[in-house]
DNA sequence: AACAAATTGATTGACGTACCTCAAATCACA
DNA sequence: TGTGATTTGAGGTACGTCAATCAATTTGTT
């Protein structure tokens, strides 16, 4: 009823199992005769490795980490619950998950968390910084499988990232913004922060399509809101004080500032935000926000464990992996 | 290392492993007192069951089918695609997909498929017939798992629906069309077929979010395209032959004709399209069409499954099970 | 107290694979 | 042909659970 076993393979290749054994698990001490004949028996047999029994045998475990920033509201919040939710999901699948979390901008703290690690893989949101890059190498050479999250760490040793294309995302932003807009008008961009990769790549697309296709909307120098809501509401305001504002592209945190300026303003710019939290979904119902671009969390989670599996037992990774979809979140389509 | 097994419960619980089994698989004949213990047992030391252990023990394989329309154009052969591929991922976990296709309105042909099924759970894509209904009722009766996949069929016995919110789906068509367009105009809308509930759904979101929000949009009636490439040009070109086409909403499949008519015509209308294929991505990338709203295959499928598994193991299934995101593809965003 | 019925315990053999040991067979090379 | 090295075979134990049997104990009823 269910598939060809190793004794399957064993008789079909008139070896013993011993040495189908050897040939599969790679051993070695086998003749390349009986390799040969051992691979053509499974090719024939069409066995496949039964991987629940195979773990079982060995009492293999699979334990993976991820080190991410806390916090109780916003993006981090809906990372956070999606671990858990994943975690609670794979414990029967004998993948236990261990969230270690840190604080958003503590290098150190971050760096601290990566040693103490004892796992068989880790997913990293963490700052882009050599110390951490540093530790990453140290991870890898220790036999640790990396991969990083929502925020990349492309220098470093890593062996996948699972998170947007944030060109992509920016390009996407402005697209929208340039159909929604007919006139021209001024656009406010802000960024959580100017120095960090994720943002700057989504500020980058974003100009580069505002620059390729709406050349009739002007882009204001870019501001740094801290992914702090009193920062970003002051940005906004001041700015749409100074001038009339047709758009906003907000790429980091601190979306609740920006709904309030943007309800205090006289007019009503088209608003463009990261992350689909309770307080976008509330801007989008309310009509504040115009668009949110999303990563689904659940997905990256997903994705994450899914690469960290497939990279602790030695399978490549398909093409694509790590791609998460950038999802775009209307008022006629918040779920 | 790994937690704690049915031994170490037995232990805590202070009876015999027999008992904890009984308890653990109900199969009755044990005092309620016992049974306390054994639940307290099973909370205090926070053991789950191994489940691949408990598959192997038992020899369960999952056996599912997906009963599908067949082809290799379009939105089918992506569905095909990604069935395929996760039926390979999904034979090392002991699920094996068998793979049903069918044609895409013969309802005889599609009964005749579901009568011959023997699997545990079956995911069905077909038309909305009362001789399908009654098919799914016997399979249920019979102790078969069913769900609907992309084409839900809500009056029948179906426990789950794995696709979009078709609804919601022509409502943020009709939301971008709008945004997209300052102007009035004339829109055409041509569903595949008018009978069909998906069709129907998307199209009576899209005609309410109209009326709604953008009054000064004027909605052709809706015609039907059959599915066809040939027809779906042909009833373009009519129409953009009698009056200036501002906006064009295809929700069924035929797409490569539709970008042939839009290309001719004089005008270039904005065009929302249904389902990634490779023709509306083409579409996307020469700015033929300029939206396409896409129900992810692969995401689809996965939820299948993962649904299957639920209800043959009698878990009880997640709130929002099977509501499959919609993706949202612009000439930036393409993947 | 006697007896049947219900409950509990002890034990066993699968499931498919991993991993180990020890002995037997085959090989390479002088 | 003999020696040592390499390759192969046979067999066992373990992983955690299921499913079953049979004996032992407790319980309830008269």
């Amino acid at each position: 009823m269910s598939g060809p076993t190793v004794h399957d393979v064993a008789k079909a290749a008139q070896v013993s199992l011993a040495t189908v054994d050897r040939v599969l698990n790679n051993r070695g001490g086998v003749s390349s005769k009986a390799e040969a004949k051992v691979k053509a028996a499974v090719a024939q047999t069409g066995y496949v490795r039964n991987m629940a029994a195979a773990n079982l045998s060995r009492r293999r475990v699979y334990r993976f980490c991820f080190v991410v920033p806390s916090g109780d509201t916003g993006f981090v919040a809906l990372l956070q619950a999606a671990l858990e939710r994943e975690r609670d999901r794979l414990v029967e699948e004998q993948i236990l998950i261990q969230i270690i979390p840190t604080h958003a901008f503590d290098v150190a703290g971050q760096v601290a968390a990566l040693r103490n690690l004892d796992c068989d893989a880790v997913a990293i949101m963490a700052s882009e910084a050599p110390e951490i890059q540093e530790e990453v190498s140290r991870l890898r050479a220790s036999g640790v499988r990396v991969v990083t999250l929502v925020a990349d760490l492309p220098q470093s040793d890593r062996e996948a990232y699972v998170g947007l294309d944030n060109v992509a995302a920016g390009r996407t932003a402005a697209e929208f913004m340039g159909r929604f807009l007919g006139d021209s008008g001024e656009i406010l961009m802000i960024a959580g922060s100017l120095s960090s990769r994720d943002h700057n790549e989504r500020l980058m697309g974003f100009r580069r399509v505002m620059q390729e296709r709406f050349q009739h909307l002007t882009l204001l120098p870019a501001v740094e809101g801290n992914d702090d809501a009193q920062s970003v509401e002051r940005l906004v305001s001041e700015a749409s004080a100074a001038r009339p504002l047709v758009g906003i592209y907000a790429i980091g945190a601190g979306n609740k500032g920006l709904v309030r300026a943007v309800q205090k303003a006289d007019a009503k710019p088209v608003t463009i935000v990261h992350e689909l939290t309770p307080t976008s979904r509330q801007g989008l119902r309310d009509g504040t926000i115009d668009l949110v671009l999303d990563q689904d969390t659940s997905a990256a989670v997903v994705a994450a464990v899914r690469i960290m599996r497939d990279l602790t037992e030695g399978r490549d990774l398909p093409a694509d992996t790590g791609k998460i979809r950038l999802n775009i979140f209307s008022r006629e389509n918040i779920q």
